[in-house]
DNA sequence: CGATTCGATGTTTACGTAAACATTGATTAT
DNA sequence: ATAATCAATGTTTACGTAAACATCGAATCG
């Protein structure tokens, strides 16, 4: 609760229906029929209504329209690190479908990822009132930590929340899988991975799919290199593999990974991708500018954002739960320059 | 409006301070009291409350509480491209700085810098009753175009509302003076420039700062490259840089145009730093890791952040205008490895 | 031409909360 | 012992809006 709450006591109270309503010279009702474009208003009235909201600078009250709808046309959304560009490009695709159908969206940043933090932003949400809610990679959080408040709709996106709440998410498995099978296409013998951080459920999968793909190739799995998403965790990947001569492919659980190891690579003065082929995952808009150009897996976060929006609203409109659905968006592998037949 | 508005006719109707307090046999002002941690209430008495509460799983309507109180806690945030690194740093950081001053926010993202798009936005959220409203980059937009509830305190970053509404920006021109002086210190007979759009006013700001240190050195501005901060925008100047044999150093706009220029001089085989220098803006996360690592200056966008929801803050609170305040945030050059002196 | 219908508008009310004021009972000061 | 004080709680009211209902007058119909 803002400190200055009190301080609602400005001059400048803003214009209510009542005051343009005196202007006008009609009842506040006439003007609620202008504004909520009810019918049943002569053309005349209503310019005069609107022209006195015009003189006024009145606008509608939401608060008030809110309490009497009962519904608030605001979802919220909990995201963990708001400028990972993963997170950026859902949120923003969230925010832009619920924009489509009408609805604003309010933004928790969860800094880090502790229980008590999440908790706290979900007490926030359920404080600030919203009409459902849509949880983006809430990774550390199980549903039982959280206290939402019943009968609030909730979907997430790749999370552990997946089982609890309808749940929309990349096909990070087939994708992972689709990355190393590139790579042993290409002739490698096997292929190492950077993976994402332990506690994360799509790391998780990612390493799932690396793993069957080397397993269903009859190849054995190197020892994972465990990272936590960022350019520096693949940096030091990236070191790790520089030492190690046997190793000619790599999948990064993500972009800013790979771009941490090609950087460690070129430092160690190892060819990309003569002599290491590295592929990442997500398809950042810079991952094409990397050098070399990198082979990816391309993830549709617009379509995400859409389907985690039209799930919610679901929800809301029909009024059910919407229980054990879980979407899978496809996902596509890129192919660019850093990945290439190992030389012998 | 959301089409469902009326659906809010919805079976589960949320608990009100009413039914808390039925069930805890109290008057409803005790549970209000207890809500917002007045006084004068006993222990038994507020522990048969809370009981009731979580019982009930009651939480606040905040839309009651807006309009008792006025005010919202509700910070609006209109920004142009949210995934954008710069977007995203800087939003994040109004969101977590908001949080922190205990206000909500609500962001609305306009998918193209068109004046009607931004018009729309603005109207959405004036509608969407706000306390407040941080304008990030409306690069294309002019004041006139928007037309904000009067009485909004509003603030600004880094746009052409600067001397209209205060504003809070990185020191763009220092910034780019500073690049361009460094790549001159460094042995550089002159410096071009791919920049960042025209009608963005960051985007001319390190134009003038570029020509500013050129001019002070008593060199001659090479014909403008001009981008569009889109890393695709860079690697098209770094095209024409390629084809230029007497360019040896390049001050880019920002990271992503850096980045595609760098990918665009490897393709062509030039050497970077060997043969062309080049130094970025920004210090997105991935600066570091792009090969070569790259030199490029510093915004600290988290200052930024709290910087505008501070000003927001002190115009809501003081309840005056602010006219006139442009807050100018320092900007660092971080050196790494990809501007060198020239190879002669 | 009187009855009916309906368009245009006004009046009443409720949404959930919390400030302001009112009441009660117990404790303290004289 | 009695008045004064105050903690604990209840009652009334207003915030701005829009649905529901009410009213009025004009146009339409038989």
């Amino acid at each position: 609760m803002p400190d200055n709450a009190s301080s609602a006591r400005r001059a400048k109270a803003k214009p209510s229906m009542g005051d343009v309503a005196a202007l006008a010279g009609v009842s506040s009702q006439t003007v609620s029929r202008v504004s909520t474009g009810a019918e049943h208003v002569r053309p005349s009235t209503r310019d005069r209504v609107l022209d006195a909201m015009r003189r006024l600078g009145y606008s509608p009250n939401s608060a008030a329209r809110a309490l009497k709808y009962g519904a608030f046309g605001v979802i919220g959304i909990i995201a963990h690190q708001l400028s990972r560009t993963g997170e950026s490009r859902t949120v923003e695709a969230v925010i832009e479908a619920a924009q489509d159908e009408g609805y604003t969206t309010t933004v928790v940043d969860v800094v880090t990822p502790m229980s008590t933090d999440v908790s706290e932003a979900a007490a926030r949400l359920s404080h600030q009132s919203i009409d459902g809610l849509v949880i983006i990679r809430a990774e550390t959080v199980t549903p039982a930590m959280l206290s939402l408040p019943p009968g609030l709709p909730v979907v997430v996106s790749d999370s552990r929340f997946v089982g609890h709440h309808p749940a929309v998410g990349a096909d990070q498995v087939n994708g992972a899988r689709r990355a190393v099978e590139h790579l042993l296409g290409l002739g490698h013998r096997t292929v190492h991975h950077a993976a994402g951080p332990v506690d994360s459920g799509p790391a998780q999968l990612r390493i799932d799919g690396w793993r069957s793909a080397l397993e269903g190739a009859g190849r054995e799995a190197p020892p994972l290199l465990r990272g936590d998403w960022t350019a520096r965790s693949g940096y030091e990947a990236g070191r790790s593999i520089a030492g190690s001569p046997e190793a000619t492919a790599v999948f990064c659980a993500n972009d800013e990974m790979a771009a941490g190891l090609l950087h460690a690579l070129h430092e160690a003065g190892r060819r990309v991708p003569g002599e290491v082929s590295v592929v990442g995952f997500d398809d950042i808009p810079l991952a094409e500018h990397l050098w070399p150009p990198l082979t990816t897996v391309r993830q549709d976060f617009t379509e995400i954002g859409t389907r985690l929006v039209e799930l919610l609203l679901r929800q809301l409109r029909e009024d059910k739960p919407l229980q054990d659905v879980h979407e899978v968006v496809p996902v596509d592998l890129v192919q660019r320059a850093s990945a290439a037949p190992p030389m012998d």
